[in-house]
DNA sequence: TTTCTAACA
DNA sequence: TGTTAGGA
């Protein structure tokens, strides 16, 4: 339950996004004109993503490497979001929470997204982000 | 400085 | 898709 809430909580925005998935904000945005992604807005109408949404971004890409168009892709993602709203099939693999509490990871995040603007931006984050993928 | 929407070369 | 205008 923790995990599926720190997978969906949403985190970067989307210049963040642009150095995880390495698509540009346009892309991203056309995207979700399309309908293939629902990042949630803070108050003043930016996107926010999150972990889930860049993995979702990531397939995207995957696909449209292969050939698909987007209504086509789109499909494709419905179904995995029709076991919508909490219904974790048993079925589904929920991959189990790295070694960080959900308040590591939060501080965790702000910190890198902080120095990340003044270093290495993209090395920085993609090197931690691979610890929560597994 | 970053992101947003809308629109067009 | 890229890019830019014009604003927040």
């Amino acid at each position: 339950m923790a995990d599926q809430f720190r997978r969906s909580n949403p985190l970067f925005p989307i210049g963040i996004v642009q150095d995880l998935t390495q698509l540009t904000g346009r892309q991203i945005r056309y995207y979700e004109e399309q309908g293939l992604i629902s990042p949630s807005r803070t108050e003043s109408k930016r996107r926010l993503y999150s972990f889930n949404d860049v993995e979702r971004l990531l397939a995207i890409k995957d696909y449209i490497d292969q050939g698909f168009n987007l209504a086509a892709i789109r499909h494709m993602l419905e179904q995995e979001g029709e076991k919508e709203a909490e219904t974790t099939a048993p079925t589904a693999p929920v991959n189990e929470a790295p070694k960080v509490s959900e308040k590591e990871l939060h501080q965790l995040l702000k910190t890198q997204l902080q120095e990340a603007g003044r270093f290495n931006k993209t090395s920085l984050i993609q090197g931690e982000l691979s610890r929560f993928y597994r």
